[in-house]
DNA sequence: GCCAACGTTGGC
DNA sequence: GCCAACGTTGGC
């Protein structure tokens, strides 16, 4: 079982929104960088964890957790002409882009905010903090994963 | 809105 | 295969 961080603006889809879709959850649909799509279609079971994060927003940071219920889809967008995520070198017989589904599982009481993170020394290492990194889908490990977790559970 | 840090594209 | 130009991400 693996542990991933999915970012997502929540101008255009938040974990309310996440919730909101209950356990039909949320095609991740979109992803158009190689790295990610590649988590996606090589390295992501059913059941996995994952922390979903608000990105450029007012209040950045880790607002609660998901989990894979669906692997290896094709992301129908890059076929839909009238979508910003079309990829006219993509076709059905060889589809470029790959996506999972994800459904809610909680939201935190408090989200844990990027400032926050910064500050934890123990999560000096966490991918996400490293300098230019950009991706919108980062493996998480188990001990990163509990520190948050226990971050959100503290008071601020 | 700015800008650093990339990833991608395309000419050569 | 190199690399300049361009586009995007995302914190501030």
């Amino acid at each position: 079982m693996q542990n991933w961080l999915f970012k997502s603006e929540p101008s255009e889809f938040s974990i309310d929104d996440l919730k909101q879709r209950g356990q039909r959850g949320e095609l991740w649909d979109g992803v158009r960088n190689y790295q990610a799509r590649n988590f996606m279609r090589d390295k992501m079971s059913v059941g996995d964890n994952v922390l979903f994060y608000h990105s450029s927003c007012k209040h950045v940071g880790v607002a609660g957790v998901a989990k894979v219920i669906e692997t290896e889809l094709i992301d129908p967008a890059q076929f839909d002409e009238n979508s910003k995520y079309f990829d006219p070198k993509a076709s059905h017989d060889k589809p470029r882009w790959f996506c999972v589904r994800i459904a809610f599982v909680s939201k935190f009481a408090n989200l844990v905010s990027l400032q926050r993170l910064k500050a934890e020394a123990s999560l000096r290492d966490i991918d996400l903090l490293k300098r230019g990194n950009r991706l919108s889908i980062l493996p998480v490990s188990d001990t990163h994963w509990q520190i948050i977790e226990s971050l959100s559970q503290r008071e601020r």
